[in-house]
RNA sequence: GGCGGUGUAGCUCAGAUGGUUAGAGCAUGCGGCUCAUAUCCGCAGUGUCCGGGGUUCAAUUCCCUGCACCGCCA
């Protein structure tokens, strides 16, 4: 049986217009993907959409037809992007679907048998002409903090979740998984939060009817979070198919927004070890985006659509940029000075030009061959010692979610790369006549053969174009990592050429 | 108000169980090469390591305190 990795994003909100939050997410589970998939694990990516609720039902209103044909219409925002944007999930989960439906309803059924769950009241203040509720706290000397009016209080009947039962349990658990919340300066809100107290959650609403209902109880439909996280279980064939559901269970990476780290790394777990799930391995949670220094915001207008990005650098330069530029788990700010200054420095000047002039030697001076090293110096085994260990700590780093040192370990060998046919110059070496540029170009050759590797789960395209001017055919996603490492001499490759600019400068 | 974090070169940041010249990338200046996408390579820097106090032979690194900013919670 092969190893198993199951990853997932958090299902988005349907009625949202996807923007680089929901992309920087699910491409941050893709480069996890492909990097497991080339490792060999069978993986399990799942993302979707959340399409229940007040908003959605109320948008549907407006527009007059049923939620569902709503979603429906609004689903392929999602797709499509992921589609663009090269994202291979192998799974994909709307909350609509009957599947899921089932599995909410049989959670909450168990979980209230257990005596988890209970009816009572649940009160709140509610502004009416605003059309949402407040928390007592949220308002602003007792009146709505938007619009300023005096709100009502209404309470309503609810079925409510034994949280508060489930601190210590929780703070155990933490306790003997101290890596659960990553990255780790996360861990300690989280603990806090639960050291804090804990009070019991209201997870059912009546004041609309846009959900799953409750078993036995239709006036009552289950709130938002205990039928989203669920999404998790049903996306894996939970409980129909308990085969897929136990090779992939326990979820090993739940990747999710900074904003929404509670739900996933409290709530879930209780409702998980109320019904007797054992939780998830880890929950990592990212960073925001600031465009060009400023909140994104509808209001401000700055939001950015990531199609338009993708049209103007290209996707793979989107891809690397999220994970160049940021280190994962920190905030950061998306700028086009930025994105030029990335693409130009590091794609075009340094490895983009490496691999032109790599190819364009190989091409003149072994007549696109790549042989077996005759003579080999101190300065042949400096590079290929070096690829070798910063291949580990790449390996290291991507274990960890660490994509910014993993690129910073293949730029390394690009920096290395280049100052090696600075320092041994084979166009001298070929006046010479000198046999070692066989050497040199041989381990070229190979370097750039692993460094696409380890580009490949952040810019796929781009890596299968530079295996194509090495010569290589064979599609890049289908390599097994641990063979890859090695320094050989190829069997059976195209002839080497020139090739036209991989990455090319963006001038003005 | 409580808990946690951060404050290091022009910019973004790394770093040391305390100890010789405190680092990287980018930006800047100078030099070199010509295989290459006017790309690459080398050299040169500059820093009161937030302020104050303490521990110590020795602190930017540990402790206390002040200031500033950020996060979570109330």
């Amino acid at each position: 049986m092969s190893k198993k990795y199951y990853i997932t994003t958090p299902i988005y909100y349907i009625n949202d217009i996807p923007h680089i939050g929901h992309a920087y997410t699910t491409i941050a589970a893709d480069i996890m993907a492909r990097y497991k998939r080339i490792c060999g694990y069978d993986v399990f990516f799942l993302t979707g959409t959340d399409e229940h609720g007040q908003k959605v039902e109320k948008a549907a209103e407006s527009a007059g037809i049923h939620p569902k044909e709503h979603a429906d219409r609004m689903v392929h925002r999602f797709t499509d992007l992921w589609q663009a944007l090269n994202v291979t999930n192998t799974g994909f989960i709307r909350t609509t679907e009957e599947r899921h439906k089932k599995v909410v309803q049989h959670i909450f059924d168990k979980v209230k048998e257990k005596g988890d769950i209970y009816l009572g009241d649940y009160e709140d203040w509610y502004c009416v002409p605003c059309e949402t509720y407040f928390t007592e706290l949220q308002l602003k000397e007792g009146r709505c903090p938007d619009c300023s009016r005096p709100p009502e209080k209404l309470k309503e009947e609810s079925y409510f979740f034994r949280l508060s039962k489930y601190g210590q349990p929780l703070l155990d658990f933490l306790e003997q998984h101290r890596d659960f919340v990553l990255p780790d300066i996360r861990y300690n809100e989280v603990a806090s939060f639960v050291k804090g107290g804990l009070r019991d959650l209201s997870v059912s609403r009546t004041s609309f009817q846009w959900g799953i209902p409750i078993p036995g109880h239709e006036r009552h439909i289950v709130y938002v979070w205990f039928d989203a996280l669920t999404n998790y279980l049903t996306g894996i064939g939970f409980p129909d198919d308990m085969e897929t559901f136990g090779s992939f269970w326990p979820c090993d990476a739940h990747l999710i927004g900074k904003d929404i780290l509670r739900f996933h790394a409290v709530y879930w777990p209780a409702f998980l070890l109320s019904y007797g799930i054992e939780p998830p391995k880890h929950v990592f949670a990212h960073g925001w985006w600031t465009i060009e220094g400023q909140k994104m915001s509808k209001s401000l207008g700055n939001v950015i659509d990531p199609h338009d990005v993708i049209k103007t650098y290209g996707v793979d330069e989107f891809r690397f940029f999220l994970f160049r530029e940021v280190p994962f788990g920190l905030d950061g700010d998306f700028s086009k000075d930025a994105i030029v200054h990335r693409i130009n420095g590091d794609l075009a000047n340094d490895f983009g030009n490496l691999t032109s002039r790599s190819v364009t030697m190989i091409g003149k001076f072994l007549k696109g061959r790549i042989e077996e090293p005759e003579i080999r110096i101190g300065a042949d085994e400096y590079v290929q010692e070096n690829v070798m260990k910063l291949i580990g700590q790449y390996e290291k780093e991507m274990e960890v979610f660490g994509y910014h040192k993993a690129l910073q370990c293949a730029f390394e060998i690009v920096s290395i790369l280049n100052k090696y046919i600075d320092s041994e110059a084979p166009w001298k070496l070929a006046k010479e006549e000198d046999r070692r540029i066989k050497t040199v170009l041989y381990n070229i050759w190979n370097s750039l053969r692993i460094v696409a590797v380890l580009f490949y789960p952040f810019m796929p395209v781009r890596s299968q174009q530079i295996w194509n001017a090495l010569g290589i055919e064979k599609p890049i996603e289908s390599v097994i990592f641990n063979d890859e490492k090695h320094f050989r001499t190829p069997a059976d490759i195209a002839a080497i050429d020139k090739i036209a600019p991989v990455f090319p400068r963006i001038e003005g």
